[in-house]
DNA sequence: CCGTTGACCCTTC
DNA sequence: AGAAGGGCCAACG
């Protein structure tokens, strides 16, 4: 069977452990294609069950998910039952990357 | 088959 | 330093 580019993400994604967070463009890099960056959102739009969509974040460290399927609040939700501490700035929701961001 | 579509990122004003 | 614009590339119709 083939897998296309979309499976290899989720493939990756899984190996995030619980309590850390990572990026697109890390993602992206990661499977040798640092440009991929948009793709990789596209797959997480599109994952099945199963996969934590909810670690992968913008380069800002911000939870980007507007209008789709799941708000932005239970992604924040899902990520502190975690562990991970987010804080709110304005209306927008932020993550230390500093302290969060997973390294392979 | 070809154009459109994005849960992004980097470079340049 | 902050905003804007363009590039990127596989999947989908």
């Amino acid at each position: 069977m083939k897998i296309d580019f979309y499976q290899v993400v989720y493939n990756l994604v899984k190996k995030i452990p619980k309590g850390k967070v990572a990026t697109y463009g890390q993602v992206a890099s990661l499977l040798d294609k640092p440009k991929a960056a948009r793709l990789v959102g596209l797959a997480l739009a599109r994952s099945p069950a199963g996969v934590p969509w909810q670690r992968i974040i913008n380069r800002k460290g911000m939870v980007s998910i507007e209008n789709l399927n799941y708000p932005k609040e239970l992604q924040v939700k899902i990520l502190q039952k975690e562990g991970i501490k987010i804080m709110r700035r304005d209306n927008n929701w932020w993550i230390d990357l500093k302290q969060y961001l997973w390294s392979k």
